[in-house]
Formats: C-alpha cells, sequence, structure tokens
DNA sequence: ACAATAGTGTCTCTTAGACAGTATCTG
DNA sequence: CAGATACTGTCTAAGAGACACTATTGT
C-alpha cells in the first residue's frame, strides 16, 4: 500500500455515508387539573413530541423530530438548531444518548442517526402550534407512543432507548428539575419522579428528603428575602415548603 | 419546495460526510509484582493501548486505535472489527459513549467519529505484539498519555472522555469485574477500583461488602463443588475468600 | 366536617464510620 | 518474629422502613 498524503488523500476513493441526521426525542410532563372539591396535585404524564412526514420515505408517518447535520457544524450544534425550528425553545436541558448505524435503517441510503434527548418543561413548549408552520406536530404520551404506534424508521427503538436512559437518569441526577420549575414543594418532585419511574415508591419520601444527612445538599430549602422559609399552597391547604436543586450532586455507588 | 419521493430523492444533491471513523479506547490494568519479602497484591496501574501512525495525517503520532466504517455494518460491528484487528481480543467488554463530530476536527475533511471504550483483561491482552503486523502499538499509563504526550486528532478529549465514563461506571456498575478473572478476592477488588478511582476510600470495604443486606445481591461467594467457601492465597499468607459478581446490579438514587 | 396534601411520633432493626485488635502463613 | 493480607470486636450516631397520628385550610 502506497503511502498517503495531503495530495494523494480524497475522500471520493471511498463509499462515505449519504449524510448523518440528527433526530431528537422531546419529552415533557404534561399537568391537568383533576375534578376536586379542594386543591389537589394535578394529574401528570410523560409526552414525546412526534411529527408527522410530509415527503418519502414514510410520508404520513410520524417520527421524531430532526434533520441532517451541515458541514460547518456538530451534531450537538445541529440538534440545538433543529430543536429550536421545530419547538421554538433553546435553553433547555439536551444529552445526546447514542447512534443507530444499522445498515438499512433510512430507504434513502447509509444514513448515521445521532440521537439526543431534550427535557422541556410544559410551559416552554406552549408555544408549540406557533413555532411549526409547515409540518405537523404532536404530544403523544409515551405509553402510546410505544404501544400502539407505528413509527417511521427505527424511530421506535430510539424512543425505547431515550426512554431508558431518562429513566436511569432521573434517579440518579437531578434532572426531575428540568420538568418542574425553579422552586418546587417536595410533593410535586416526587410526582414528577413517579411519573417517569412509577416504580420508584418511596414511603417517607419528604421526611428522607427533609432530614437525612446524607441526602442534604441534593435540595436546599427556598427562603424569601427575610430569610424566612418561603411555603407554597398552589396545590394543598397547608402550605408545603419549597425547595430548589442546590446543583450538588452526591456520588452513589454500589461499593460505598 | 417540490415533494420528494424515492425517484427524486439523491443523497449527491447534498453535501455528505466524508467518513464515520469509530475509535476505540482500550483500557486495561497491568499488574507487577511488587518486591517483598512475602506475597503481596501487586502494583496495578490502568493504562490504555495506542498506535503509532504511519500515514498522513499526523503521522509519526500516538493516536487511538479505529478505522472507518463500511456501508455494510454498523459503527457497532466497525468497532467490534477494529478491536479484532488491532488486538486480536474479542468477546470483551465495549461500549459506545459519544460522537466527535467539531468541523476542522480532521484534516482529511468532514469526519464524524464514533468513540467506543473497551475493558480488557490483561492475559487478554497478552499476545499484543503477535496481533499488529504492520503498525506499532504501545501500552501507556492513562496519566501518561493525558499528561506529556501529544494525540493524533481530538483524540486527547476522547481519551479523557472515555476515562471519565469509564470511572462514573466503575462505583455504578460490576466493570470492575472485566479487570479481574471470574473469581476474585475483596481485596482485589478494591484494588482494581482504587486504580481507576484512585479517591474512592472506604475504610471498611471488605466488611460491608461481606455483611451488608443492602449491597448483598452484588457479589457472591464461590464455593467448591462439595459446597465449602472457596478461598484462594494467592496474594497473601492467610486465605481470602473468593467472589464472583452474580449479575444483580440494585437501583442506585439520590433519593432512595 | 371533609378532602387533600404536608407533615410528625415512635418503634425496631440495620448500617456507617472509626479504630483497635486478632488470624494466618511464609521467609 | 516481621511482614503482608484478611479479617473480627466494639462503640456511637445515623438512617431505613413501617404505620399511626396530627396540621392546615378552602369548600
Amino acid at each position: 500500500m502506497a503511502e498517503e498524503n495531503e495530495k494523494t488523500y480524497s475522500a471520493a476513493k471511498y463509499r462515505t455515508p449519504d449524510g448523518a441526521p440528527a433526530d431528537i426525542v422531546i419529552f415533557t410532563i404534561t399537568s391537568e387539573q383533576r375534578p376536586s372539591m379542594t386543591k389537589s396535585l394535578p394529574k401528570r404524564e410523560l409526552k414525546v413530541l412526534l411529527i408527522k412526514r410530509k415527503v418519502w420515505p414514510h410520508a404520513g408517518m410520524w417520527a421524531l423530530p430532526g434533520g441532517f447535520s451541515r458541514e460547518t457544524e456538530s451534531v450537538y450544534e445541529t440538534a440545538r438548531r433543529e430543536l429550536q425550528e421545530e419547538t421554538g425553545v433553546k435553553d433547555v436541558h439536551m444529552e445526546y444518548f447514542n447512534v443507530y448505524s444499522r445498515p438499512g435503517r433510512d430507504p434513502r441510503g447509509w444514513m448515521i442517526s445521532h440521537a439526543f434527548f431534550a427535557l422541556v418543561n410544559e410551559e416552554a413548549l406552549g408555544k408549540l402550534e406557533a413555532a411549526d408552520d409547515a409540518e405537523e406536530a404532536g404530544l403523544f404520551s409515551v405509553e402510546e407512543a410505544l404501544g400502539g404506534m407505528e413509527l417511521a424508521f427505527d424511530h421506535r427503538e430510539i424512543l425505547q432507548d431515550a426512554l431508558a436512559r431518562v429513566k436511569e437518569k432521573m434517579l440518579v441526577t437531578p434532572i426531575a428539575g428540568e420538568f418542574l420549575p425553579g422552586e418546587f414543594t417536595l410533593g410535586e418532585l416526587y410526582q414528577v419522579i413517579r411519573t417517569v419511574v412509577p416504580d420508584f415508591e418511596e414511603a417517607n419520601f419528604i421526611r428522607k428528603m427533609k432530614q437525612t444527612q446524607s441526602r442534604s445538599g441534593v435540595l436546599e430549602e427556598v427562603r424569601t428575602e427575610q430569610g424566612a422559609l418561603k411555603k407554597s399552597n398552589r396545590y394543598s391547604q397547608r402550605a408545603a415548603q419549597l425547595y430548589r436543586f442546590s446543583g450538588d450532586v452526591p456520588r452513589l455507588s454500589l461499593y460505598s
């Protein structure tokens, strides 16, 4: 084999990919007020944003939002750009989680797709109808999307993987905060966690987060300017202490 | 914009990537016997395998092993293939962890690189010199590689990210076992963990792993066919109980 | 008074963390 | 017996987990 250098090297000599899309799994948690005599916690549901395809291939089917990467940007920038184009939101938590490259996954050719998930607060997504001009977008419960729906390409697999990753990170990092306002009650936090990870049950959740030293540092109590503890009775008669994530994340360990 | 279909669609209309390499960060832990009057635990060190480049670009520099993906394989398969070609090993733990796509990262053009890490047992890597025919390969301590060495492309960044990921997973999954024989003592396990995560200190490590209910299930005692506890005195005068990973991984949580 | 959420009291058993001490075997 | 590893004893403070109980307030 002859030695190569900048003069002799040419990518044209090799078969190259036909494109590098970024696909984004955009999760949000919707709140719906329950019919109740008194104030109560809303019904929450984990939803995913899908786009109805207009062109070949899989025209008419629901798919994850996304688009092709350009030479002048990283795939992370592609995903940020598409996220803003499709939903109008920026400055939200977005994370890369996997690559999809199985031969034949896209009838258009050799497409290596980079998958991200984004966690968007319900309010931030409010202006959804405004942002999408041409394409039809819809919020579907994750259960529904993975249950009955047929998605374009391998987007069902991507969605499954994204959900698994978010569930995993939900318990191990403070990403639950992405679905909550900056200040929240422990009741809300517990509810959000359980919306994403239904089998997380913790009888003494509030007490544990409030009292145990080993967890202190994850959350901090919100105080008013006067230094008094700040409470909210948005969801209950009895006012509840407001908290925020402190930013500290203790290191978890199998062996701790 | 006109509607597209399988007749009109052509990837040639768009600028496409010039290649999709897979790069593999191959970690191993070497053991070196210490000079000692009696049996003792070896000195262990985390090492990474690098290849000396022979061709443009960055000829003569050390780089991560890897190679270009083909149209007929997934990038995971690419990585597996390259791993075997470079080191001769297969059936080892290999995991995808990130994509590198910054414009300009490769002088050959628009290259979107997929980075994997592999954890290889020292013995499995023994036949290293045999496997590499043309290229020069070397094992470097990670400290050294990240300290003084100048690596090709953005491989320094990739190595840093790989190390961070492995450290993270070291404490949260049973991957420490990849560096150990199937049956090991708790002293060895502790040593391997500390080799990767030096600031993991646990005074009562052995007792905790043996006795605490909450951790039981991660490890299990090895027994002989007769049902007696199996011990080893490979590294100590006093024989130590042998363990293996059971496969169970408890779910860790900030909120548990 | 009731509904719905936000807590507190109380109990037992387990674990953390520190530090000293014992066990085993070889050269 | 020195050296190296593998444990065990013992103590206190903290936390887990279960379940019953009290607190708050709009309707």
